[in-house]
RNA sequence: GCCCCUGUAGCUCAAUAGGAAGAGCAGCUCCCUUCUAAGGAGAAGGUUGGAGGUUCGAAUCCUCCCAGGGGCACCA
């Protein structure tokens, strides 16, 4: 019993039992809820404010027919502050437990995704030099929510877009030579310390080659590998796939194909040699230019051959895009012209997450790779623990602007949830460790039944039983409004737990260690590790 | 000027389609001869920036105001 069958069961009634325009009216505002405080259940509604305004008459009825139809899932059904509150079943956490025994970490796997095929692009920073701590907010909104997307049965991949053309990439080579001394220094280039360094290294290779778009491709590379691929991989981030902005310019048909697809719906027009897409003539209050007067596509115009790919090509029947905030405008743009492209707007989902700010000293500074200011993920990940960073962010809804303090982070970082996380996890690999030096076997497995049925008499594990039962309602909830700090809290809640636990029952016993328990501390240990790992946090054996 | 985001406990932040305001840290009271006290148990802390409105019900929606951030390029 889940809350989507809760909900589905209680629909069912009310479709069996009302009026058409009445339960037209409830469905509308009905609400279903996972109740945090676990005192007053596991599930709630806000049914009953709702048959008091649009069917008084029948809700006596309708809760006798819940009642009857629920009564084995529940152990109590109650009406507290008119909410209706659920309170699960012994069976049914019985069975859950039975499951976890089972099937370990697959108990949370669910089908809801059936297989579909799902993009989630996430960090994309232009390679034009090392990445800064605004992109870990992408990075890991990216990695957990694709991890939850894979639990819930989707066919995930996680990309890279690479914006390895254009403007910032020619900016970043002119910088580089000018660095060497070959051109002239001028006001927007890049300052960083890394143009020295990649200019030291590429120096002798790009000495002879004349052509700016192989050094380019040299320069963009070098980024590419040298800054910040190695810091995604410190940080904890990992890409199934790296996609090059270039590679969408290889098949000159598609692009006149698609602009003949916008000429079509006359939403083209000419300009001093330039392309203009009148996105004015469909509701939007700007154009967009998709080639430039020098025959360069845009950039709007490359992210519109990159979601025909996505969709067309490679056939995602949703694209999740997670984005900075300076973005926004842009987006909704996007979306309208690939809607005449026949590209559902529902198909593109997009998180956007505000900027992070430096703060020194109370004054505030913003980012910018232009000026040099910015402090790298590496700086960051050289004075605090890559899980304690993804903690951080992963607590904050993506929608507030950060100021970031290197000086308080630090101090936030000793103090961070994250080892309150670890030490969960390690007091209970500390048990087994006792165990097996007392000479026990930590055993594989254990007939699940037997097992389910002793524990669930056990009142101090019922909550932990009962929390780990969230864990498929909240991954659907992630989904739905693609938000995955929920999960936050929802981690700390599992480790009170297992501290509780720990705290209550005794597992290394002076005289004789109970095998069953071993095997309880295993599979929680096992669980808890498997929920670290959704956010990329490996776990720590010892703390 | 137009558009978007934010303002919640002393501090850092949560709050699933409007639904019973929560954590961590700091401070307070208890608990280490017993599997790691980086822990547990408990109390305290709030007119959700302000003023109106809609609603049975508003941190959440609408209007206005105050404060901060972002966007409005033939940049990405």
């Amino acid at each position: 019993m889940q809350l989507i069958d809760l909900e589905r069961k209680i629909k069912i009634i009310l479709r069996k039992n009302l009026k058409k325009t009445s339960w037209k009216n409830i469905e509308n505002k009905l609400q279903f809820f996972i109740v945090k405080n676990l005192d007053r259940g596991d599930y709630s509604t806000n049914l009953l404010f709702l048959l008091d305004k649009f069917a008084p008459n029948e809700k006596e009825i309708i809760l006798e027919k819940i009642n009857k139809k629920l009564k084995n899932h529940f152990k109590k059904i109650e009406i507290v502050n008119n909410y209706l509150n659920f309170h699960l079943s012994d069976y049914v956490l019985f069975k859950v437990l039975r499951n976890i025994f089972k099937k370990g970490e697959k108990h949370f796997y669910s089908y809801i995704g059936r297989k579909r095929k799902i993009i989630v692009e996430y960090v994309s920073a232009n390679p034009t030099g090392p990445l800064h701590i605004g992109n870990i907010r992408g990075a890991v909104l990216g990695d957990t929510l694709a991890n939850f997307l894979k639990i819930l049965g989707f066919r995930v991949t996680k990309e890279y877009y690479v914006n390895d053309r254009g403007t910032q990439v020619e900016i970043l080579v002119k910088s580089i030579l000018a660095n060497l001394g070959k051109i002239p220094e001028e006001e927007n280039f890049y300052k960083g310390d890394y143009i020295k360094e990649i200019a030291r290294d590429l120096k002798e290779k790009i000495e002879n080659i004349n052509d700016l778009k192989k050094i380019e491709e040299m320069a963009c590379n070098y980024v590419l590998e040298n800054y910040i691929k190695p810091s995604l991989k410190k940080l904890g981030t990992s890409f199934d796939n790296y996609f090059s902005e270039k590679s969408l310019y290889q098949d000159k048909n598609k692009l006149e194909k698609i602009i003949e697809l916008y000429k079509k719906m006359f939403l083209i027009e000419e300009k001093d040699g330039a392309l203009i897409l009148k996105l004015t003539k469909i509701g939007e209050i700007k154009d967009e230019f998709l080639i430039r007067a020098n025959g360069e596509p845009t950039y709007f115009f490359s992210d519109i051959l990159y979601h025909y790919n996505k969709f067309f090509e490679r056939k995602f029947k949703i694209g999740v895009n997670i984005l900075g905030a300076d973005h926004h405008d842009h987006i909704r743009r996007l979306k309208k012209a690939l809607e005449v492209l026949k590209i559902k707007e529902s198909q593109i989902k997009i998180i956007t997450y505000q900027h992070v700010h430096l703060k020194k000293e109370e004054k505030i500074l913003k980012m910018s790779k232009r000026k040099g200011v910015f402090v790298t993920i590496d700086d960051l990940l050289s004075v605090i623990n890559p899980g304690v960073v993804r903690i951080m962010f992963l607590s904050m809804t993506p929608e507030t602007t950060l100021n970031f303090d290197m000086e308080i982070a630090q101090k936030v970082s000793e103090e961070n949830p994250f080892w309150y996380l670890q030490y969960a996890y390690a007091r209970l690999n500390n048990i087994l460790k006792r165990a097996e030096e007392r000479g026990y076997k930590i055993p594989e497995k254990f007939d699940p039944q037997k097992l389910a049925k002793f524990y669930i008499k056990e009142e101090e594990i019922k909550n932990l039983i009962r929390i780990l039962h969230q864990f498929k309602d909240l991954s659907i909830i992630i989904y739905r409004e693609l938000k995955p700090n929920l999960y936050y809290d929802y981690l700390l809640n599992v480790a009170k737990e297992i501290h509780h636990f720990y705290e209550k029952r005794r597992i290394i016993q002076e005289e004789k260690i109970d095998r069953r328990d071993l095997f309880l501390v295993k599979t929680l240990r096992d669980v808890l590790g498997f929920f670290l790992k959704i956010v990329n946090i490996e776990p720590m054996e010892k703390i």
